[in-house]
DNA sequence: GTCTATAGGGTGATAGAC
DNA sequence: GTCTATCACCCTATAGAC
């Protein structure tokens, strides 16, 4: 994300803003994503509270980090996930694998679903900047749809509605099984018979 | 729900519980769920902070109040529903219907929805007592889906996926509006086409 | 630059006087 | 039952030593 900055400074102040980082997962994982404090986090890190001030402004910089990286995250993944088995003539298999492998990256970590999806933090939202690859997230779900030949708003809605609501119910009701994620296929099998009848969405 | 005591103290007592949860709600209207403090809530009916435990031990037993009242107004609603429009013959219609009033529901209050089906209060979660009408709730669902010729569990489960995942769109992004609403009968139509090509889900 | 020490304002909760 | 006083914890933020 930033520029590389051969300054050894500045390149030692990234590794201890990503060593603080990792111990701020380390902690969201064990303590749930609101039970991370700047004590805790400060002594994970070996520091005092104070001084991470250096380092990040608030508290709610650090989750706007932890939020960015949980997208860079699903971005990476996302991508990956097309390079292996995104096929535009194979409308069901292509959406399956993707509602499967998305169900399975909210199931992965816990706070990273809380805090990227759901809003537990009750005095912070993702800044603007944060919250860009978010935008970005969606406007390449857009692309990939148009590819499959479901460019209305109506189809994308229902799609985020049925995706958000399975990963809801599997990391809320069986967060180490797979209730909701073998429903996949029924679910994309009937999201697109919906489109195979009738074009589109009445 | 308290057995009727004739016992005027007792009646005393849980009239000013009504009275403290009226203020809960309103304040929770006004400054969310999550800001909901002890001190603005003794103020709002006349009292001071720790005079609050005389009618709820905790904060949590507040919120499990709220909760349980929350699915009392649900429960209630949903009979109202089923009487004027429940008709096991027309299975779009009636399932159309049940997802529109279920959406309104959800949106005419944001604190009581984020109370009764998100986690946004992260040091607390319904007591048993509290959750029991939930789960009563979730038995009428079962049954009346039994009635339509649904009752499997792989049926339901995509169906609470769906109706949840339509709620929390409409909820989060579009709170005034009806955009997700607008397609209730597009859900219900794919839900049902499903089941009407295979009998249940493969 | 990084730390210690500390201040000021929130929160939920409890002890004990009246 | 209701109050005052207090505790323990969290947050943000700053002054000043090293």
């Amino acid at each position: 994300m930033e520029p590389a900055a051969p300054d050894p400074w500045e390149r030692r102040r990234q590794q201890t803003r990503a060593d603080i980082l990792a111990a701020a997962w380390r902690l969201a994982e064990r303590d749930g994503i609101a039970g991370l404090t700047r004590r805790d986090l400060a002594r994970e890190v070996g520091m005092r509270a104070p001084s991470l001030y250096t380092y990040f402004d608030s508290k709610g910089a650090i989750h706007d980090a932890m939020f960015a990286e949980g997208y860079r995250q699903l971005l990476a993944e996302v991508e990956a996930w097309e390079q292996d088995g995104w096929d535009p003539t194979d409308r069901v298999g292509s959406l399956t694998r993707v509602l499967e492998h998305f169900l399975t990256f909210c199931q992965a970590s816990l706070p990273r679903y809380q805090l990227m999806f759901t809003r537990v933090l009750p005095d912070w939202e993702p800044s603007p900047e944060a919250y860009a690859p978010s935008v970005e997230q969606y406007a390449r779900l857009r692309d990939r749809f148009a590819e499959l030949g479901l460019d209305d708003r109506r189809s994308l809605d229902l799609w985020t509605a049925l995706s958000s609501g399975m990963a809801a119910q599997q990391v809320a009701n069986d967060p180490n099984g797979d209730r909701w994620r073998v429903l996949a296929h029924d679910a994309v099998a009937m999201f697109l018979a919906l489109h195979d009848r009738t074009g589109s969405p009445s």
